[in-house]
DNA sequence: GGCTATAATGAGAAGCGTTCGCATTAGTGT
DNA sequence: ACACTAATGCGAACGCTTCTCATTATAGCC
């Protein structure tokens, strides 16, 4: 019952909050524009309007149900937040996005905001190359 | 004599591009979006238009002069390459932003890149905190 | 279970940073 | 100095995102 994990969130139950959820949870993909949403929406059937996806999925993501990633290019990709962190590796070719989680970078990161003064609330780690099939 | 560098980067040297280059390397901000140099350029009473300045920022940034950073918002920052590498820490109050280097992070980053099959080509991390003025 | 206050929605317009098209202007090599 | 080509300036167009506002749906109370 989607709706339960929504109220616990702080946000109503309603029609088009529920459908966005259901898109994110059963996409293959992990990574979604809100273009790419809006899209399996409409070919869901569902009458839904660009600007509340955009509305929708800004509220999960101040709800901490999903995270933004700033692309290049000035377009946000969303991606559900399963609880553990990862940072991304994308090949520049084929736009194939890898994650990784690495504890020696996490732990240096805390230790530079401390040396320069800094209370540390996140990070955004993307390292760019071409993968093995682009590399043939 | 400035033409001669944009001679080597293989650019023309003309006067947009001589008072755009002038304006990076006497900025006292290292990291200046392309309205920070139209906005120079224009105090300084120079005629130059907005579209030149996105055109020259980016033709700087293919020769090498010049690195571009994609920030949140969708708006770019462009930052003077005197070629040594590093990354960025920024405060999220007051934008402030301070670089940092860390050879530990790029190593395993190289390492993360073999592991995944990757051919790293670039890399890009920011982290965000809340600088010591600010968290009084 | 219906009813009302209130918040959420849809559609299109507007906003922002950035890029494009094209006629005009300026730099380069001879 | 000249002609050829590339660079410029302007405004219009772009893509993504946010806003506005009238309409619709939800939550809570009776």
């Amino acid at each position: 019952m989607e709706s339960q994990d929504l109220k616990k969130a702080g946000l109503k139950a309603t029609l088009p909050r529920i459908k966005i959820l259901n898109i994110l949870e059963s996409s293959p993909a992990r990574h979604m524009s809100a273009e790419d949403v809006y899209k399996a929406l409409l070919e869901g059937g569902e009458e839904v309007g660009l600007a509340t996806v955009y509305r929708v999925l800004t509220q999960f993501e101040a709800a901490g149900l999903v995270e933004r990633h700033h692309f290049e290019g000035g377009h946000s990709i969303f991606e559900l937040n399963d609880g553990d962190h990862h940072d991304h590796i994308l090949c520049v070719k084929c736009g194939r996005v890898d994650e990784f989680m690495d504890d020696v970078i996490e732990q240096r990161q805390h230790q530079i905001a401390e040396e320069k003064g800094y209370n540390i609330t996140s990070h955004s780690l993307y390292i760019f190359g071409i993968c093995r099939k682009c590399q043939k």
